[in-house]
DNA sequence: GATGAATGAGTCTTCATTCAT
DNA sequence: GATGAATGAAGACTCATTCAT
């Protein structure tokens, strides 16, 4: 029923995010290599689209004449049009996957006092974004775009690896480290969005974090409990 | 360039949010009855579709099929598809913002103890958000789309409404309390998001908010800066 | 508020009356040759539709279905409705130009003489008309169809070379002769126009042509001035 | 075919031309003058309407709203659009005969110089003309709107009555009288219209219409054949 | 592999006209 | 008679996608 069900998607996604390699051979023949610089040149194009116009105003014949390639070619490589915006929302959420995941690791380590930690989490977080805020807003919200879907198990995994690292840790004392995890990831995407796509520049970034953290580490360490017990 | 400049939108919305009564009598004239009627019927379909399908992928016909009422019914009262989510954006704002305002007023009041009055304020807006999911969610997600927008002034206003409250409470201990109303204004919303659309029901709703409302509260009571009286 | 103010048509014609050759080769590559086919079918049956029903009349469907084109390759060519219209003006235009300024050529030498040079550019002309009669009509109406617009000069500047040679013949005589040529150039344009267009075969054209030289002539020669050297 | 001929137009033409008296009594009920005003405003607003955007551009809803009435007011009087522009060209073919059978009139008396009578049309026509020159304009091409259609009958009948006149006058000398009254009373149509369209003021009307006539009436007076002496 | 001309289903939108009140 | 809300057929135009060269 959505507008892009009648075309026919029968997985023919023939790039993924990360299809780097062609097979043992490190040299690639002339045309491969070619291949590779035609799918850059059309995710670089659809980025700048994407991020200018948003999804639904982008035609992919805009994306081919960005790119410099034909129409023709950009078929070749892309089954149909959601599935550019899906291999850039996978690059994206690789990006931010492999940043959390590092500093989860981090954070795991005791010795790493937690402010720390999650302040740099923050700040590369944002670092990460503002390489090009407008098309990581879109992609923030492509996930309603008809025929984009992301398998949201990484999330949760990394979810679920915060959780056993705030019950590991001894200067966390939540009452329910899952619920905790899911409360702190929630805010820290919300408010690093916030940060990249706040257009006034009358807010002092630092300060902002430096806020942000007092926040969510006050939570976690437990102080913040209206119970005063502690 | 981008696919909806080519209309020409210039004041010409005819309903805006708030065209309730058309003169002191509380009963209207049959014809006015008539389009109020239609309007409504108009406004519910898109509410549902748009919620149902997102804004690319529902058409005016189809939103006037469901409606009951004639395609052209609808362009009489919509100059064209994004003014029905405009108006449905209207309407959303509108019913936060009257429920923030109240909640706001509360707040001022310092009899009022801080943590009731911010679960009361998480529980009443995620109440609203329920009445219609879906809908709330492609609401959250509007201002993308090409041809809506919103004046951000009520909600900035209310940002720095929450500021002065912030700054009057004798109970509220913040650096900055224009920084710490963003960043709280913005965490409150995305954690609201976050559980109305969270999909898993096995998320305790009751027990969320409670440590929604510890972390929030006890970064504004200040117990949580990482300077202090630990 | 017109209806065609609608649509922003800012140079993007991307073919105009005379685009003729793309290179200094005489055969075109396959590609082009398919395109010109394509656009020179479109022109024929919309010159076609447009003489049967008139502009409004006639659907940009109907003439890709004539055209034996997809509707979608009529849009590749042409932005709009109005855009063949005009292209079809324009080359009208070219050919009546064309065609007077060979006239007029002839007529600057003296040695032709006047009868003779008028009587030739009426037939010229009506010949030129009866190719296509029923299209020739709409396009001498065509000006008012709103987004049809032509440049006048090029008729401003071959009254102002009729001008010319008026003054210079001998055989002229005439009070002003910029008047002269303004009046002559509209009484022979509309002459055409009756001829072409007088349904009934009762009207003996070489006649007519005739009578009409004598008339034109008489004035030029300067033997109509009611002044008296009669 | 024609975009019009999907209405069902069966005779219902309702107001004619001149419709004015509507029986013996000289008193009309107020339910007849309102009737009358009505007519009335919608042809004025019409006429104001097709002079600035034409007849395609021109919607009945428009008319009817600067006509001050409800657009079912306006259906009650005129069955459809094609009506209300035909009812202004009958009115002002109306205008245009009656005029001109005046001049005949005139010009039957021989005791009336030639060329007199001649201007005194000429001026004639281009003092009914400017009374609103972008009406007459749209009016002059009115022809070609698909369903407005005019019986020639009366514009055949003055030119043969012209005829008549020119093989009576003593004055006249033409080969054949039938063809000069076709050629005469095209040229002056001609004449008329583009003195009247003229954009430009740098012309001196009375020049214009003067040599107009210099032209015509030499041509009549058969000083202008070639064939010399005579 | 590349190209870009061609395709055509589908969208938004208009507006002449009807008819219940 | 007047009103104006409602109707819906029809049109202009877009754009994702295919395929002959």
């Amino acid at each position: 029923m959505s507008s892009s069900d009648k075309t026919h998607r029968a997985g023919k996604r023939r790039v993924g995010a990360t299809q780097v390699s062609a097979g043992p051979s490190s040299r690639r023949t002339p045309r491969q290599a070619r291949a590779v610089d035609t799918v850059c040149a059309i995710e670089r194009a659809a980025a700048e689209l994407f991020g200018e116009h948003g999804f639904a105003a982008t035609t992919t014949n805009k994306i081919a004449v960005r790119a410099g390639v034909s129409i023709g070619s950009l078929y070749q490589y892309f089954p149909d049009k959601a599935a550019i915006a899906q291999a850039l929302l996978e690059r994206h959420v690789h990006e931010v996957h492999g940043l959390v995941e590092q500093q989860l690791e981090r954070l795991a380590d005791e010795r790493t006092p937690l402010r720390a930690a999650l302040a740099e989490l923050l700040e590369a977080l944002v670092a990460l974004h503002e390489q090009d805020p407008k098309l990581h807003r879109f992609l923030g919200e492509a996930g309603m775009c008809p025929g984009i879907a992301l398998e949201p198990e990484r999330e949760q995994r990394q979810i679920l690896e915060f959780e056993k690292i705030l019950r590991a840790r001894g200067d966390v004392h939540v009452r329910d480290p899952r619920l905790a995890a899911r409360i702190v990831g929630c805010t820290i995407e919300s408010l690093v969005q916030w940060l990249v796509h706040s257009k006034r520049d009358d807010t002092d970034r630092a300060a902002f974090i430096a806020e942000s953290v007092t926040m969510v580490a006050g939570f976690l360490e437990g102080r913040g409990d209206g119970s005063g017990a502690q």
